[in-house]
DNA sequence: GAGTGGTCTAGACCACAGC
DNA sequence: CTGTGGTCTAGACCACTCA
């Protein structure tokens, strides 16, 4: 008597609980619909709450639940598809391109963005945070890396840092001939200050995108771009207005 | 007396953890290394081993770490950078590609895929499953769906299903002219199957890629890639050979 | 077998939003 | 203030690997 399990365990319960929430969501609940609380979830289907918790976070990390602390969970809209990588290669700061500046200061950048540029470590570049919203929505910060030998002819350093000084630097970028960008993206988590520009916290999953771009055969700057993973879909090419109402965990056949 | 914490909580433990563990990993360990096993490290730490493992998930999150039950818990070496997207866009299966065509069965897609390629929702399309390695590491799995019109010259299905029909099916593709490829990235979760195939648990992080290539103004066949999201960094152009050694969670100037 | 990471529990308290 | 999700604890047991 008394078998090991009733279900013989041949996958976790987080798991089960993940496909019975994934179903329910796509079959009774809308867009916006805020979910019974934590407690009562894992009551009804008799589990810890730290069980139950685990089943949200892989929904959430699939982009279906918003959570917010103090709030509630919500049934989340579909991921937005944000382009980040053309057929036709701009510079940033191009007219269409869809980031603010926000600020602008000389200072060393990260050692592995120096290798990149390949400036010394320790020289001083112009540093440029820019921020990107959908709608209203805060949905990406990126650090932009300049060497001073790509900008030569900006005016002198009186400029204060600010805005104003990182739309001059954009705006002597352009002048330069851009032959091309190498792009790459892996997953990485928010640092404090990225979550507190993105609305997340402090660990949340990003996506983080790496940028070079070139001319006459150098890099003449890098950007590295940090993306709410829970809400985007980065679309490389003509990708950009179409949506796709998958589940992002795969179905094989 | 008494105050409520020794350090007032200005940021939850975990993450505290986390920083000193990544800083633990710069200075003090190399690749492959083993790190004393849980127990005795939240012991060591003062903290409860959830709390501790809420530590290392988020560093396995970010590539840094690597654990494996029943064996411990390794340094990972820096991610391998994956090219994904070229700049001369080729057909799957083309001769320098990177993946292994293991299967091939013809049967209705899921619906998201269908509505890609055009195709009604019951129709069914060559389903190509391929896999992906480097070095000895499984990366990547990837379902391809080639509908029949798309591969008209394809001899009749007395072909057994298995990788002979797949190499067939990615033969009759490259007649076609190739008219360009728009991709997409998102963050997914693997489900079982993809887990064991990647060598994961349930619900890894993973990548989504989906490709749809075109042809004559349609498209003529979508790729859904899932790729191991702690081991690897997709890289568009020429981003290829290039090693980036930072930490992926961001550092602000 | 011993030792590892993975799952799960039942509680507690905290930080935050909104009334 | 109440109610929400976020953090943390101290334990237990399971699944797996390897000697």
């Amino acid at each position: 008597m008394g078998t090991t399990q009733l279900e013989s365990v041949p996958e976790p319960k987080y798991w089960q609980l993940r496909t019975v929430l994934t179903e329910a969501l796509d079959s009774e609940f809308s867009v916006g619909e805020i979910l019974p609380n934590e407690r009562d979830l894992a009551a009804r289907f008799g589990v810890a709450r730290a069980t139950l918790r685990q089943a949200l976070e892989q929904l959430e990390l699939e982009g279906r639940l918003q959570r917010r602390r103090g709030v509630g969970t919500t049934v989340a809209p579909p991921r937005v598809g944000v382009a980040v990588g053309s057929a036709q290669h701009t510079w940033p700061g191009a007219a269409d391109d869809a980031w603010q500046p926000t600020d602008c200061v000389l200072a060393p950048p990260p050692a592995a963005v120096a290798d990149l540029l390949e400036t010394g470590r320790d020289e001083p570049v112009h540093t440029v945070r820019r921020s990107r919203t959908t709608h209203i929505q805060p949905v990406a910060t990126e650090l932009l890396y300049v060497p001073r030998s790509s900008v030569p002819a900006l005016p002198a350093i009186d400029t204060p840092s600010g805005a104003a000084r990182a739309r001059a630097v954009l705006r002597e970028l352009q002048r330069l001939p851009l032959e091309g960008q190498d792009q790459s993206v892996e997953l990485g988590s928010a640092g404090a200050e990225d979550a507190r520009e993105l609305d997340r916290l402090p660990g949340a999953p990003v996506l983080l995108v790496t940028t070079r771009f070139h001319t006459a055969g150098r890099t003449a700057a890098v950007s590295m771009a940090t993306y709410r993973a829970d809400t985007c879909r980065l679309t490389f090419g003509a990708f950009g207005g179409v949506e796709i109402h998958h589940d992002p965990q795969r179905h094989a056949s």
